[in-house]
Formats: C-alpha cells, structure tokens, sequence
DNA sequence: CTAATATGCTCGTATCACGAGGATAAGGTG
DNA sequence: CACCTTATCCTCGTGATACGAGCATATTAG
C-alpha cells in the first residue's frame, strides 16, 4: 500500500505525529496529557507535536473536564478541516458507507439496497457516492477504503459468491480522482474492528470468525490483519475439516465451509442445499428452541465448529477469539456441544487456559468500522502525512 | 524479548545502523556501496554509520575487488571484537552449538551426543558449553538463542516429546550470566531460517513444514514468525485433518500429526505404531522402490499431506511452501499422488499459480542457523546497540 | 490566601540525516 | 602518458526531531 521510502528521513520523520494521531483514533477522546503518557512524550515535545499537528488541521484541543488538582490539560480532537476518509462495505444485500475523521468517529453513515445486483450499476452508486464526498469535502478526502464480502487478490477483486461477481474491476470507483483506494476482505476488515476498538482490543495476537455463507476470517497481530502474499488469506472455510466426498463450490472438496452454515444445518436435517443458506440458518435457530431435530442439527454443527476453531487455537495460539455472523447464535444455541469440541480439540498445552471465545462486538458493522480503520491508519501514515503537508503548503 | 523504550529517541536513535547490520547478516560480504544502495543512504550517511560502526567494534572494511570504473569500494565484515550470540540446537538424539558473529557467519560448530537425556545433565552439558564460550569470547557474547524440539510458551519448555521430557525450567543455561537467553522452536526456527537464508528469500509471506514425528511450521512475514500470543503457533499437525476416532497424544482427536508420519505409514501397511515413528518412516520409503505396498502407504501419507498443504495454503495465501524433515522423501516418492491432491485441495482462485511448494535448503541445520538469526536480530536491534555502546565506552 | 500538584512552555544541546561540492581511485582513450 | 569518464568517498553547512532542566501557569486542598 504505502510506496517505499526514498529517503532515509522518510522513516522517522513524521513518525511520532502518526503514532499521535495512531493513539488518538485508538483512544478517541484521549487528553494530551494522556497522550504523553502513553507515548512517553517529554511535555515539551508534546507541545510540538501538537503545534505542529495543529497548524497541519490535524488535530485542535478543547479544555478538558478538571479532575483533581494541577494544571487543566485539553483534549485532542479531530480539526474541522482535518483529512477524512471514506469507507464504503458491499454486501450481498446492500451497500453502506460513512465518512471518517483522524479521530475514527463515523459521519454521514449512509446505508443503500442495491436496485439490481449488476456489478455496474452498484458499482456507479458507490462511484456517485464517493463523487458527493469529494464535492462536500473537497481536498480534506485522502482516501476510499472498501470492504468486500468476496475474495482479493493482489488488490484485485477475484470473485464475490454472495454478490454473483466474478473478477469484477473496481478500479471504477475511483478512476481520474487521484484516491487512493483501499481493498479489503470484509471478514478480515470485521476482524481489524475487533482488534482495535471491539472485543479484542486487549489481545495481541487475536482470531476473528465470522459464519454467513462458509466462514471466514483474519488472525490480527498487534490490530494489523496477517492478510498473505496476495490478501488472499483467512479463507479458513476452506480447510479440509469435512468430508473428502463433498465438493466445494471453491473448487476444493472436504471444506469446513459445507459443515459450519445452513448447508450443513440442511444436510443434518436430511434437507437439500438451501438457496439462501443464511436465511435459513435463522430459521433452524429459531426453531431450535422448541424442535429437537433442528436443536440436534445445531448441536452437530456447533460441535463441528467448535472442532474447527480449537484446531485454529491449535496452529495460532491466540490471546483471543472473536465469533462473527451466525457464530454467536450457533454457539449460543448449542452452549454444551460447542464448549466440549472446543475444549476436546484443545491440544493439552492449551487446556489450562483455552483462548477465550467471544461475541464480536461490532456485529453488522464491523467491516465498514474496519474499512474505516484501514483508511486512516493509511491517511496517518507518515508517508501520506507527508503529502498532506506539501497539499497544504506547497 | 526486547524491552519497552523508556524513551522516544530509542525509537529512531541507531535505528539505521540497526538496519545497517540487519543488512549486513542478510547478505554477507556485502560493499559499502551495495549497502548504501540497498537502504537508499546517502554517501555521507554511508561514511557516517560506517565509522561509527567501526568505532564501536560492530564491523570492519576491506578492499573490495575492482569491478570496473569507479573508485573502489569496501566490503563490510565482522569486527573481530564485536558481539557474537551462541546458537544451540537441542534435538532428540544430540545438540549443537555455533557461536554466529553479525554477519551471519557460524563458528566454532560442534555437534554431542546426548549421553543420557535427563534434562538435569543435558541442560548442564550446555551450561557447560555457555561458560566456555563466555570464557573464549568474554563481553563479546551478548546473547544466547535456543532452538527445542518441543513445545514453548511463554518462553518456558512446556514438554519436548521426542526428548520425553516436561515442562522443563531452562533457565539454569544462562542463571547467573546476565545474558539474555531466546527460546524457539525448533520448527519455527527452521522456517525462520529458510525465509532469511534459504529456499524462502524471495518469498513476502512463506510457510515452512517439517515432517518428523509429527508436523510442525511456522508461517513467516518478511522473515519474522507469527509465533502466537506465547510462541506456541505453528503446531499444523494438530488441526483436525483426520479421524476424529483417533486419539493423538497431543490430547485432541483426529490430529494431522497421526497421518502424514512413521504412524500413518504404519497404519496403512496394517502395522502396529512405531517406537520410532521417523526412523521407521525411512524404512517405508527406502523400502518403497521396490515394495508395491510400501508405495500405496507412501502414496496415501503423501495424498494426506499435499491436501492438508492445500489447505494451509488457502487460509495463509503463501508466496511459498518450503518442506523439511521426512517431506521431500515423501513428496518425491509419491510425487503424482503428492501433487494431485495438493492441486485438487486448493482453492480455483490459487491454481492458476499455486503456490510452489520447495524443498527445504538447510535440511538439517536450519534450526540452529534460524536461532543464530534470531539471536543475532536481537543484539542488532537497537536496544541492544545501545546497551553495547554503554558497556563499550560507559 | 498559601501550599501542593499537574501540566504547559521556552531554550540550549545532542543526534541524525540531507545535499552540494570537492577529493580520490580506478578504467578507458587517443 | 596525459586526460576524460565513472563511481565512490569525504567534508561541511543546514535542518528536523527529541531531550532535559527550569520556569510559568492553572487548578485543588486546606
């Protein structure tokens, strides 16, 4: 993403002033005093800094609320004619968008069914979309960062099963702005969420799984997504966990995907694929409370995840596991056999302490919250600092 | 490992002549010139961090040989008083050490046979070999990196199973040394040695796996292991490729581990379990070239491994695969067997360019160079630059 | 009002890096 | 052999970032 670094400056300079605006859309609302705690700052650098990012628009202080004696400090926040980013998530159904400040706030939250699922016609929606923040926000837009339920490569978009999209060019959606864009998995987008300001934010190592149609996911490090050669990774539906017999639409056979959603629900239920697996996967669970086949079938689809997810425990040893989608529901519905695969498929080691599994916190808005969070991760980076400074005094 | 900076200049400060001699160990006999290319420094940086590397007894130049026009520059090597790292490699039935100066070069290489494998005398046999080496070097040695073939969390040995031993306290190597002691497994380390030195160079995102009693790995990121919230990642041969009737040692079922070694094999021939799964594992393949039926074992096990490696494949989108241990022998012996179900197991998206799945280059050694390398890492980083630099001239 | 406390600000100093221009050591050429 | 070309090394003035000490400032506690 970030183009490598011509001169040796470019590797510390700005380095601190993106680590403050880093820390600032971490812990919105932070004090500068705080600030300078957490990132060691002396207080006269932490005058500088301020002053310098100040005169950038990045950042202004208000006086903070007075807590105890000594000198009152300020709160940091974001300028009013700081650098926003655009974040955009598509989804089978529908598409949403919102714009987003240094600070990580989220405005003009924006939320469209698509009319048809044409890839150029949804994609001309997003395009006009992004024409109207342009038009609103003028030069303060430094970057459109997208979240796709569909598969990435090499920052391309390969396939999206949910959409009916294959290879679909989305270079449209910025064509002729000079935007920068951002293109992102919307599991591994949901599971940067997670990691920075949902459930797992105290996890340094963290695995995020979502199940909708199949199952997928990130492992994050320290808030960053592990995301491969080509951001293809975190396709962990298609381990081969299954049955070897069963072919995946993915092209692979035995994958954990058939097992997990409404496919493997329908199949413990004798029923064939449904067209909607999601859909009907809400049914089954809703019907799991008074109809024992269905609670069977939940139980057998619940022990498979959990299964699946202790031998991910297994190969990442994660502080922590965050359950997306119908995860939370299966698991929920089927307490008892979850908790035993999981704690079954533990190697021994683990046993003492097993990786928490958690609800993600996001929910429905993880992907963009994460699309959100990639965008100004890049905008606060230094080299993208750097540019916003030659934009602004040439 | 390394400690918190306490203050922000230990952010920046010897940050580039930290990547300076990260450099350096990355491509030995390197010029001055090459150097300054590769990190985009400039000539009067070059001539500065040279000589203040000099000056601190971190490397020395020599003539370079004269390669056409220009005035001749010089190669950087070793100071011959500056910091070294001890490497050992504790493995089943023997250990070596190496002493590794900061060009990545191994020393002093020596190779025991365990006598007896109570950790009492083997850990003494090694703190042996620490004080001679502290004795030889003196405040030349700087740190001391272990690779085991067990299991690490946390950095405690928590069992090495081939080694029969428990949660063994491994602090007695370097108790009372003030030396800081690195812990690795020995999978790990192998990997982190093929991406640095070996088959993996080229490779961003790389994969290792080492088929011994077992499968284990580690998946690397530009050289550097995603080891887990304890550095107990990688243990690939506990996912739940198998059947889930079988019981593994690890405590799960349907382990990996129980098919792709001397333990499939064996169950495929209708033997009973190995003693010695490895040794028994080159029996079955040296046997294979003539033995219709050791082939068929040969040809399952390597069946069970390409799909499992296609489906690591899948969820880490790899550059590259590299395979130590048993590995080669088993993907050459059954090679079409191999190769089909590594392809049939991939995802469409990953077939039109799979990724290549290469032999490992260090075979045996790569646990002990992949422990120089990390230990080496650590006392180019810049805390322990800075801590060089007090004890040199306080 | 005064003492205690927490924070912000100023200024001199140190480190690191840049860039321009000159110096140096080789090969190539007539 | 004198001289040009080329690639590198070296010096020096300048600028950016961070530190640390000391002082200034704003609030609470008593």
């Amino acid at each position: 993403m970030a183009s490598p670094p011509r001169h040796r400056t470019d590797t510390t300079r700005w380095l601190t002033a993106s680590q403050v605006l880093a820390t600032l859309h971490r812990h919105p609302g932070i004090t500068r005093a705080a600030m300078a705690h957490e990132l060691q700052l002396t207080s006269g650098l932490a005058t500088e800094i301020t002053a310098r990012l100040r005169d950038l628009c990045l950042l202004t202080e208000t006086r903070a609320p007075v807590r105890g004696r000594g000198r009152p400090t300020t709160v940091l926040q974001p300028h009013p004619e700081g650098p926003v980013v655009l974040a955009v998530d598509l989804r089978q159904e529908d598409w949403r968008h919102a714009v987003a400040t240094v600070e990580g706030q989220l405005h003009d939250v924006r939320h469209q069914s698509h009319r048809t699922r044409q890839p150029a016609t949804v994609l001309a929606a997003v395009r006009r979309s992004v024409d109207e923040t342009r038009h609103r926000y003028g030069h303060r837009l430094r970057a459109v960062s997208l979240a796709v339920a569909g598969t990435i490569h090499d920052n391309h978009l390969v396939q999206a099963a949910t959409l009916g999209w294959r290879s679909v060019d989305l270079g449209t959606i910025t064509a002729g702005t000079n935007l920068p864009m951002l293109l992102g998995n919307d599991a591994t987008l949901a599971g940067v969420a997670e990691a920075r300001t949902g459930a797992a934010t105290a996890a340094g190592t963290a695995l995020h799984l979502i199940v909708e149609v199949g199952i997928g996911g990130t492992l994050t490090i320290a808030g960053v997504p592990v995301t491969g050669a080509h951001g293809a990774a975190g396709e962990y539906g298609h381990l081969p966990f299954g049955d070897r017999e069963q072919r995946c639409p993915c092209g692979a056979r035995g994958c954990w995907d058939l097992d997990v959603d409404g496919r493997g629900l329908a199949r413990h239920l004798g029923e064939s694929p449904p067209a909607d697996p999601r859909s009907y996967a809400r049914q089954v669970l809703e019907r799991a409370a008074g109809d024992l086949r269905a609670r069977q079938a939940v139980a057998a689809v619940a022990t498979t995840l959990g299964t699946g997810i202790a031998g991910l425990a297994n190969i990442h040893d994660p502080d922590l596991i965050t359950l997306g989608g119908l995860g939370p529901a299966l698991r929920h519905t089927a307490a008892e056999a979850f908790d035993n695969a999981y704690t079954d498929g533990l190697m021994t080691l683990h046993r003492a302490h097993p990786p928490p599994v958690v609800d993600a916190a996001h929910g429905d808005d993880g992907s963009l919250r994460g699309a959100a969070i990639v965008g100004l991760d890049h905008i606060t980076s230094r080299t993208a600092l750097a540019d916003w400074v030659r934009a602004l005094a040439p």
